[in-house]
DNA sequence: GTCTATAACTAGATAGAC
DNA sequence: GTCTATCTAGTTATAGAC
């Protein structure tokens, strides 16, 4: 969805959508307003979407699938889990800060789902933490990470570098990857001085 | 509201609203179903507060001034910028860990407040990510951190510490205080090993 | 593919009895 | 302080014309 550049009816009511769920939330958007941002009237949104729960998770699932895919082209050919980490968290920041209403819509929105349609996105979630935790694990077995417990880390790191999609805007003094940069040094090094130990 | 041992009809109101919103969103959630859950009938909810509003803003007005008290109290005998941090950072994941349907809902629910209300949630927020910017220059100039960015760490530290009241339940295998040392010293050391620099 | 019209339902809030 | 009953408005979704 998001890979199409000239945006067809379709696209254009799947951004503002995410848009408006980003902005209201779920359940406080309607299809009235969304219909109105997308420059049709509430009715034509059924001749592309089912149901507006349909539209949510075609977001989610977007979302995800980008996350997996990118992350994981990004270190397939990688060998260090350090360097590996830091490609991640670079794709992991510049995805949500680029693509920040479908993220933060991603992020927030799990309660919102059907049951069936959570159990999709949750699967999903499972595995993308999974490469995570995989390469925290390697970097262990190397000797280049000390790390008490990988599951808690992983999920500190990535609610960490998630709060990105949060608060960025292009106008802001650093560049996504300076601020990428920063998530990785902090995540690396933390802020006590070296010779503080 | 939460300081109450003797539970009142409006403080159960105001805790089961706090589990409802946390649920399914302050949008999604009905005052039917809130009723219900309190043990009263819809009409009973307009006697202890004016509007489902307010209890909203109620529950985050709640949740932001005991952050900002119990941290304040944590640190104001101390010194050393490093263990002011680590102090602060325990009270803020031990009051998010306990009291995590509040603390969830102040979170996640900023859109939903009407314009006066969010600017009074947001002057608090700044408020408190103030005093976490004042510890890390604090730190910063006693030679005792070293900061690229102090906005940006506060953020994420933030970000990451308040993720446990996404995921916390006491049936887990760490306590609170083992979680709460676990961010401190991933935000004060991060992953890397010492000898790996 | 988009429109208008409307069905079927549910929401927050109020009035007034007890 | 809690109840029942109800008002008013807004919701998703559908039907069928163009």
């Amino acid at each position: 969805m998001s890979s199409s550049h000239i945006a067809s009816r379709k696209t254009i009511i799947f951004r503002e959508a995410a848009r408006l769920f980003r902005e209201k939330g779920y359940s406080g958007s309607t299809l009235r307003e969304l219909a109105k941002r997308a420059g049709v009237k509430g009715g034509s949104i059924y001749h592309h979407f089912n149901s507006k729960q349909e539209i949510l998770f075609m977001i989610m699932e977007d979302t995800m699938v980008n996350l997996i895919t990118r992350v994981s082209r990004e270190i397939e050919e990688v060998t260090s889990p350090r360097e590996k980490l830091r490609k991640a968290i670079r794709a992991h920041v510049a995805f949500h800060a680029m693509d920040a209403d479908e993220t933060y819509v991603s992020d927030a929105e799990l309660r919102s789902l059907d049951l069936t349609n959570y159990k999709k996105i949750v699967g999903m979630r499972d595995q993308y933490e999974g490469i995570y935790k995989k390469m925290l694990q390697e970097g262990i077995d190397t000797e280049e990470l000390e790390i008490d417990n990988v599951t808690l880390s992983s999920r500190a790191l990535l609610q960490m570098c998630t709060g990105i999609s949060y608060w960025y805007t292009p106008e802001g003094p650093l560049t996504i990857q300076e601020i990428a940069d920063n998530y990785v040094d902090l995540f690396f090094h933390g802020v006590c001085r070296k010779q503080g130990r």
